[in-house]
DNA sequence: AGCATGCGGTGCATCGTTGCACCAGTCCGC
DNA sequence: GCGGACTGGTGCAACGATGCACCGCATGCT
């Protein structure tokens, strides 16, 4: 049980802790090589590693940082996740994943505890549009990247927002539809109750507009409780009713645009459960291009996000600020999505 | 930035920080209610919350448990992931990510350096088949909970081994295609690299025999290059990459059963692009039943997992484990499959 | 000789919590 | 009225790493 200490360290290579201290923490500018060896040596022989709990008691740093995504059981968090414990690992950082499920007292609760637990990094992928909960912890020095959510008014100054273009994505999946001569077009979302569903939405209405449509007459769906929230997993379920809704109508949609790929699968589902094939009779569109895009059957036409990249700049950005003290300044990183073209859309019937 | 300490408590209720310590610890048997109502009051007044690691660095303990997973961007993981962490957070647990992507060293220095943060549990979903590589750890203290792999000999004593029951899951498959009537089958996997991939493939094998067919003539994919080892998110590649083998075959198999969904629906994805119907021309079974089974055009027959049964067992055990300090006896525990049947799966042409 | 400067380190207090050892006071029994 | 037990707490020394202040020594400069 009885780990090895910074004292045995010392002891072995004949020198004092701090010495081992000092090396440890790179204040080895004037250290005889030799010493140096010394302590290598003993700290290889023993088999050494820092006692994190230690450390972090003594210099309040930690090299975790926490991640707050709605639910890594969906596919489009999952990969991101991935990709930002990667990044992170690259550095030296731990992830603590945090499952909001939508829920806002649960993602607040959470905050407050990482922030408890000494984390000073938060990766924070919100559904909502506010962020005063968290006010409190930000001005004490939380470091916020908010992640798939533009930024607001309101915000805190320090504030980092990494996000895809939503609008733009939008408009290019709804001008690729009207390119192919779609005029009846409908849009599928729950409520529009973040930043950026909304955005997508006035992506989608832009792109009407663009083609001289009037976004009055499109369709949303579902119209009937329309209000609701719905979380991730539910995304596909509510896109199935939004397509039995839709295939019900006197005039159905001859496109529709989802407002991200687990919901356009379930409009996918829905159509066919009407009786629709899609790419043929009604032409589908998604928006993160997971990885399902291009296995389902039709391939789904979607907007890609570059997660990687996104993955990336969240922790290095995340990192930045946490070995700056100083204050720091906030600011918006707008990545372009690109409109990847396949099965699912096609030339109205 | 001055967090409340249980000293500034302690001053606040007028009592020594021993006494506040002491009621936070439950060792209040003996405290007149007004003290410990003056102390509550001062720690809700003052928003005071225990500092982590100086806990930690007194008890040794943590209430952080290690997760290893070859990558949550595939949603089987995914979903684990979130039921481990749902569990564990209704427990004050926290959950550490970490993502092997199937590298053994990778998943070995992982759990040394969990182990050298502190922490004592470890849910491990391994792709390896040996655990020796973690074995100095065990005996060190560390408690293993391994998802997904039915125990082996050779696996250290107190290992918990959290499973469904692969054999039973594939032979249920692959006895629903025999007796749909199916006669030719083939098996898609990777390397059966690791023991549940074997214990499936063996699964299969025994339906096989049990409808009288020779095991010896059913199709495994690829043949090609079949020997390497895939990861998860090229599961679905290797699916596709398989059913193009297959179906160039002079006599195509009726019926596919794959290692998992994700490859099922790269098989299916590979079928449609050698222009057969799934569900129709031929058969396809997954195994896991994960979301997208569901979603999927046509749905997937599939084997279910109980996900979230398994991952709230695979907690608790972890748990029961770490507050016990004895040393205790491993086990294993076999979760029963279902097979899901969905519209992959008919009769042959 | 007298003082400054650089070198290569070391001493020590400290981070916030914990829990064993201990203590002063009261009450009981004989 | 004295030993013993109980009550309701408190004192203090850790846990392991850190980093500032400091130290003895050698060398250089005037």
């Amino acid at each position: 049980m009885g780990e090895v200490t910074i004292q045995q360290v010392a002891t072995e290579a004949g020198v004092s802790p701090s010495t081992v201290s000092n090396l440890l923490n790179g204040r080895n500018h004037r250290m005889l090589p030799e010493t140096r060896q010394r302590i290598e040596t003993a700290i290889d022989k023993l088999g050494y590693r820092p006692n994190r709990a230690a450390r972090q008691l003594r210099t309040g740093r930690t090299s975790t940082i926490g991640l707050v995504v709605p639910s890594v059981g969906n596919p489009f968090w999952g990969a991101l996740a991935r990709h930002i414990e990667s990044a992170a690992l690259a550095e030296g950082y731990h992830v603590l994943l945090c499952n909001s499920e939508r829920d806002p007292r649960r993602e607040r609760d959470y905050i407050d505890e990482l922030w408890a637990d000494g984390v000073h990094g938060v990766v924070l992928c919100s559904s909502l549009p506010s962020l005063e909960h968290v006010m409190p912890l930000v001005e004490r020095g939380l470091q916020l990247v908010a992640f798939d959510r533009t930024s607001q008014a309101g915000d805190p100054a320090s504030l980092v927002s990494i996000s895809v273009d939503n609008a733009v994505g939008s408009q290019l999946a709804t001008q690729h539809l009207t390119d192919l001569g779609h005029r009846r077009l409908a849009y599928v979302s729950g409520a529009l109750a973040s930043v950026n569903r909304k955005e997508r939405y006035r992506g989608f209405v832009a792109g009407l507009e663009q083609a001289g449509l009037d976004p009055a007459e499109a369709l949303r769906a579902p119209t009937g409780s329309g209000a609701d929230d719905f979380g991730d997993v539910e995304a596909s379920e509510l896109g199935r009713a939004a397509a039995a809704e839709l295939v019900a109508l006197d005039e159905p949609p001859t496109a529709i645009v989802a407002i991200n790929d687990m919901c356009a699968l379930g409009v996918c589902r829905g159509l066919r459960d009407g009786g629709l094939e899609v790419g043929k009779d009604v032409s589908v569109v998604g928006f993160d291009d997971i990885v399902l895009a291009d296995l389902y059957a039709p391939t789904l036409t979607t907007v890609r996000q570059p997660m990687r990249e996104m993955a990336a700049a969240a922790f290095s950005q995340l990192r930045s600020r946490l070995d700056d003290p100083g204050p720091s300044q906030g600011q918006s990183l707008l990545f372009r999505p690109e409109l990847i073209v396949r099965e699912s859309t096609a030339p109205p019937p």
